[in-house]
DNA sequence: GATCGTATGATATAACATATCAACCCCATC
DNA sequence: GATGGGGTTGATATGTTATATCATACGATC
């Protein structure tokens, strides 16, 4: 669940540990973390890509688990309200997320060539969003940090 | 043009500022500033507020410049392409330039109560986005920074 | 066993965005 | 002044993402 950056890894243990985490955390609060929530969280841990809703709900469909939007909006709407993943505003979709352990001010960088998206830890109280929100007077609620770009394995080749 | 924050202004010299500014913009670098296309503009200008692109559409077809979504998306693209307007993610929708003078990194901050977004002039270059790619050797091409919470006049209120 | 809260099922629709092809206009070149 | 290319616009259709609404199921609580 620390995998930091765009490098090749033991991605079995990504989902493991992820369904792991997520199971004793929603214990420890009492969550429900019902099939359809955990099976939509370990598609999203099988890939280090956002998906969108509908292409989560394709597997649901596939596997019985729901047809409909509201289906995957809803395990959405669980696993972001509570931590387990995160929504890319930049791309309209999903991703798990891979700091479960601690609370985070999340950066995405995001590879336009292979879709890869990794969620880097940034502090929040350096960032310029929250310098800028301090000199306005502004009380930040959310703070979307996302770069689009190249990653180190794709900016060679482009 | 550089309605810093959230304060009372004489708005009525946004617009015509900022329509100003384009005009002599696109004069120097050959662009095309059609009716449409100013007429987008002046329509973001009229507002500190991001609009969808629908909402756009309306407006348009009430003045008979286009009725169908491409009129909208189109002049869209020119403006954020251009630099005269941006894309707030967040919201998908979007707002006009308030820093056209100056190359940019901006900050959006997004009231959820009055709707207002103001655009803040941040360092990338000191930003934990530029910090987390250096690191990761990601190669930056756009970087979304966004905050939504409370603006100072809606920050007591709630 | 009635009530309540949470989760699901099911249907419909809203909201956002793009693909495609034809028509048109300006302007430069032949 | 005809030809052709580039950019813009018109028009139609479709694709993609997201939510509203109402109904049902089910375990926990009283
Ligand atoms: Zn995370
Ligand atoms: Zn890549
Ligand atoms: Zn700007
Ligand atoms: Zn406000």
């Amino acid at each position: 669940m620390t995998s930091q950056a765009f490098e090749a890894h033991d991605h079995r243990s990504c989902i493991a540990a992820g369904v792991a985490s997520a199971v004793q955390i929603c214990a420890e609060r009492n969550l429900q973390l019902t099939a359809a929530r955990q099976r939509v969280l370990e598609i999203l841990l099988s890939e280090h890509r956002a998906m969108g809703a509908y292409e989560i709900l394709e597997h649901l469909r596939a596997e019985g688990l729901g047809s409909q939007p509201p289906v995957a909006y809803r395990a959405l709407e669980f696993l972001t309200k509570n931590g387990f993943a995160h929504r890319i505003e930049r791309l309209n979709a999903f991703i798990a997320c891979s700091h479960l352990d601690n609370a985070h001010a999340p950066v995405f960088l995001i590879c336009r060539a292979c879709e890869r998206v990794v969620e880097a830890e940034a502090n929040a109280a350096q960032g310029e969003i929250d310098r800028v929100a301090r000199r306005a007077g502004f009380v930040v609620e959310r703070a979307v940090r996302e770069a689009e770009g190249l990653c180190p394995a794709c900016a060679p080749t482009a």
